[in-house]
DNA sequence: ACCTGAACACCGTTCAAGT
DNA sequence: ACCTGAACACCGTTCAAGT
């Protein structure tokens, strides 16, 4: 067998960010892990309330640190969104990996579909958008692909999910309802459940038509 | 239902901003339409080009004008991005508007709808975005939900919509293809169409199961 | 090693001075 | 009436000085 690679098929790949071994890098000082937790949390908060606009200023009073401290764990404002994006995504990728196994077949997916909208998650439009360098959003963006994969083929086997779309394709399509509704001015904070059903709806072997156009990769 | 649809069915509403009639406010000056017109067209290519992004010096250099005169047309860039906007939906829905009545019932809709989302039209989140005072606004979005109404309706007595759906649903789902497409890193510039086509497949009445959450106005 | 706030650069917006 | 660029305020980012 290949035991070059031994070191990577091992137990569950905890994935701790970097690879932080015994006799590897020194252990991070006390207080910068502390802050580095009360920033994600003050920007998980601020966020979440202003969106994009609050000034760095903002979190870092919240975290009680310095501007500066900011910069020092993430190199830009961007960046410190991914990371909270990014935690939140692996609770929700979590979430998924549990559906997969305990939902019925031919429900599962959509109730990861329902999960998944029901927390507004612009998250993917960060994943891709922030683009370029990070490989940390690159791994979760390709482990949430994963699952969707997964869950996608368990759907269409038991026949509740039309043959000609991929994991992609419906991990995309996540983002759709919550980003509609959020269009219409003040209505009722559930009406994404509507234009989720309309696009389950579209994603049923029941009504599908040929699509002329192909996924991503062929 | 809405039966004011009888004021909708003039001949053709001009829209020409401000209503400058005979004997109303005086005319504005020759440099001052030029300026305006030039910042327009400047504002349409450097938005599409670099998106938000831009500074507004840059607007302005481009059309040739101070910066300070950006402000004198426009109270923010956020409003002159909404006028570029305006400009763009109106002639979107002056094609709709033909679409009703030279295409066939059953696909003048879902025509539109492929009209309106191939100009990757995040028209309509600047349309709600923007939000509060800007009566503009208001009109253009009352008068795209007029027009889908219409086409909703046609589309229903032909049989090729579900009966459940509003046109301010259709209107809003208009978006999804586009916004969605544009997470995949770099994909198929025409993979919009792939999630219109499921969209609209959800859209029809063939594999249509009620819906739960209901539309706006009840 | 990490924290901090003053300093810098950039950009949206305002305004006094011009025509 | 409208144009203009200098000036202002704000904010993301950097950095020299502290511990």
């Amino acid at each position: 067998m290949l035991s070059r690679e031994a070191t990577l098929s091992g137990p569950r790949g905890q994935h701790v960010g970097r690879v932080a071994c015994v006799t590897d890098a020194k252990a991070p000082r006390a207080d910068a892990v502390r802050n580095r937790a009360r920033l994600l949390e003050a920007a998980e908060a601020e966020f979440a309330q202003h969106g994009m606009d609050v000034s760095v200023a903002d979190i870092a009073a919240r975290a009680r640190v310095g501007k500066g401290t900011v910069f020092r764990h993430f190199a830009t404002k961007e960046e410190l969104l991914a990371a909270v994006v990014l935690s939140r995504l692996d609770v929700l990728i979590a979430d998924g990996e549990r559906l997969a196994e305990t939902s019925p077949a031919e429900s599962a997916l959509f109730d990861f579909m329902s999960l998944a909208a029901s927390q507004q998650q612009d998250e993917l439009s960060v994943l891709t958008n922030v683009d370029g360098v990070n490989d940390l959003l690159e791994g979760a963006q390709a482990r949430l692909f994963g699952l969707m994969e997964r869950l996608a083929l368990q759907a269409q086997i038991a026949g509740a999910l039309r043959d000609d779309v991929t994991g992609e394709d419906v991990a995309l399509l996540i983002c759709a309802p919550g980003h509609v509704a959020g269009f219409a001015p003040r209505a009722d904070p559930e009406l994404w459940r509507r234009y989720l059903a309309i696009i389950v709806d579209g994603l049923r072997p029941e009504g599908a038509r040929p699509l002329a156009t192909p996924p991503r990769n062929t």
